[in-house]
DNA sequence: ATTCAATCATTGACATTCTCAACGACCGAT
DNA sequence: ATCGGTCGTTGAGAATGTCAATGATTGAAT
């Protein structure tokens, strides 16, 4: 009569159905295992973003806060940091003296080269259970999520 | 020439189009539409998961830090909480002496229904970018990914 | 030109959360 | 009866998030 030994609850059942705490565990997820893949850069998905910041946009830390959705009070200490690794510079913005522009320096340049190809290596396994195609959906779904609080 | 003011870039062009980060910010996203929508109920998106367990399946606090992902030890501390509104009992497991299980109380029961409904309407708003059709395709390829550490 | 509210980076305090090691109570097997 | 392993609990320390206050600077109003 009941062959189903319940093997397809995975947490409970209406958490298995909350995209909420799906988005939240495949997130934990992830961050955990793009960590470990820059653990050997000296880096952390954190670090890792701020510098991807500062070596294509070079934003004022205001717009790095905001862009990263941080506390202005987060972005002084990452900055501090990846500045004191001699990978990133602060540089007056000449049109407002009160404004920092964060910039990636030669060398953060190529540290995010090298920790963007560890980052795609530790996505290709977390993502391995979708195929080409799927990942492709998932980045279209979640990026209308991710972003629809702007525009 | 170029009318194309590059509106198209968010974040950063690899952030952009970045997996992991698109996870992390619409998980971001969803937890505080779910904070908020729980906070005149008196749960956060953390305890909401640990009395959906107790409701729905009544694990030992070793089970339910698994299936959560938690540290024992703060499993410890959300059932305290819990216990102290008197949401959530704990029970001897009658086969081994060491083990916890955690139940729903009546009480618990309804504030559980009350709470899924507060975060199901948090969520129809945030995810009203997305098609009915498109949450669905969503919450299958986010399970799939959740729960790829499991079998 | 001066004043004044607003903005930027920074600091510091505080709460929340994560991670880990240790412990007594209890289990299963020897 | 003993012993290694597991469960819940406690406590400590790090990491993270949140918020208010401050000095320097801006833009706008007067």
């Amino acid at each position: 009569m009941a062959p189903d030994d319940d093997a397809s609850v995975r947490v409970s059942p209406t958490l298995d159905a909350d995209t909420s705490f799906l988005l939240a565990r495949a997130s934990a997820l992830s961050a955990a295992a793009g960590n470990t893949a820059l653990r050997e850069l000296g880096l952390k998905v954190r670090s890792y973003s701020v510098l991807a910041l500062a070596a294509e946009v070079g934003p004022s830390q205001r717009d790095l806060a905001e862009r990263l959705r941080l506390d202005p009070s987060q972005v002084v200490s990452l900055v501090d940091e990846l500045e004191a690794c001699g990978l990133v510079k602060r540089r007056l913005d000449p049109s407002d003296r009160r404004a920092r522009i964060v910039v990636a320096t030669t060398e953060g340049q190529g540290l995010f080269a090298r920790a963007r190809e560890a980052i795609a290596g530790a996505q290709r396994e977390t993502h391995a259970p979708l195929t080409g195609k799927e990942q492709l959906a998932l980045g279209d779904l979640l990026r209308r999520l991710a972003y629809a609080d702007l525009r």
